[in-house]
DNA sequence: GAAACATAATAGTATTACTATAGTTATTAA
DNA sequence: TTAATAACTATAGTAATACTATTATGTTTC
């Protein structure tokens, strides 16, 4: 299987970077390195600097890869929307059934991580706190506008109006397939935080992830049933 | 009506400030003037400099009321927080009916919100639209364990917690009313944003602020249905 | 072997988020 | 009324941040 797939690679649309991170063993250094800094000090923490340090570079080597931490964040963002889209399609092709493909989606959803032995230089676990953590920052901010006509969160997008399609082959007549996915999407999410950090919030456990993922499906289905 | 309430204060836990800001005039401008500006420049440009300059003092006056920038965001998210309680507690007396209160509960959590006249120097209009975009980087840091030691957020785990207890009233077997809450109280906010900022996530439409009621009481009502 | 490119090294800038200190004005208490 | 105290203003300073700019050095590639 790992075989299989070696040759599989996750692509972000390339209005986010200056010179494609893949495309060189700096580039890759630089993408594997971050998210372990990120994950490590928090994003406001987190900088060009500190992380040039770590690899043995210096600042502007990152600047000619990125323009900003904002852009390299919602680079590392994008890229994980990417591997969940990839995850999903790949473990609900040949499924008839729309409703058993809409539990797999909530399933990867608010699914518990794995390093992917198909991303070596990418550490899924780290990154996925660091979606967790630090996601809802790209685009809460007053440059969200003209980020979004640059593309920038077209990988979140295409993943929830997949799921949204979904939905709409089960129930073509709920109004909010769309809402519901979206909330979904960021409810597993924080979710998570608050069961590690204000867990008055939430009923979820720390440590049961099923209970998320029951939660969700829960909910999901008794909202669009007819 | 006006003058029956003219004596009500919200008051923010003694926690968040260093001296309250609703002890003196020049407190009360740091407040009214941090709002417009906040809501104005968004957080990360927002800066007290800029907020002495406007409001025709110092940054030093103003490092006597709140140690940080941090702890200003945090007080005006709880007096937000307050402020709808107070709202509900308002709304929900006397009113026999939990499933009644429960749908007034959704109603001020999802509403459009007119400026408060008892409270002349706050505009709750501004102060939500900074909610929406400010108030998930109030508790996403490395920093939120304190934090919530300090009991920075009480005033949000408050309201939950009470709405959470109607939702326990109607169905006592729901397993996940806390998660509900919280997960309906953060949608409302982020669904507003995407119905103004990024529409292909939302089916909600910016100018009918009905739909996303309408969407959070059906989702919430069919989740916990016996 | 020259041109083109990637990276390194170094320096510099404006701004931020504070801290420190001294002086001025307003309030209160004896 | 005076003296003490608290609130506020003015000014200066610091370390760090998020960049930009420049020049030098090595490394491919045609």
């Amino acid at each position: 299987m790992k075989s299989l797939l070696a040759n599989i690679k996750i692509t972000v649309d390339e209005k986010v970077y200056l010179k494609d991170p893949e495309s060189s063993v700096k580039g890759q250094q630089i993408i594997q390195t971050s998210i372990l800094l990120i994950d490590e000090l928090g994003l406001e923490s987190f900088t060009f600097k500190k992380l040039a340090e770590r690899i043995g570079t210096t600042e502007a080597t990152i600047y000619r890869y990125f323009e900003s931490k904002h852009t390299l964040l919602v680079y590392l963002i994008s890229w994980y929307w990417n591997w969940l889209e990839y995850r999903l399609v790949f473990a609900t092709s040949n499924i008839a059934s729309a409703e058993d493909r809409l539990k797999i989606a909530i399933h990867i959803l608010s699914g518990k991580i794995e390093n992917d032995a198909n991303f070596a230089h990418i550490s899924e676990v780290a990154l996925q706190r660091i979606v967790i953590a630090e996601s809802a920052k790209a685009y809460l901010t007053k440059e969200v506008d003209t980020d979004n006509k640059h593309g920038f969160f077209l990988s979140y997008k295409r993943l929830c109006k997949r799921i949204s399609n979904i939905i709409q082959e089960i129930n073509p007549d709920y109004k909010y397939p769309d809402s519901l996915v979206s909330t979904v999407a960021e409810s597993a999410h924080y979710q998570i935080f608050f069961s590690q950090h204000l867990p008055s919030l939430t009923n979820i456990n720390d440590s049961k992830q099923s209970q998320l993922e029951e939660f969700l499906t829960d909910l999901v289905f008794k909202a669009i049933e007819k």
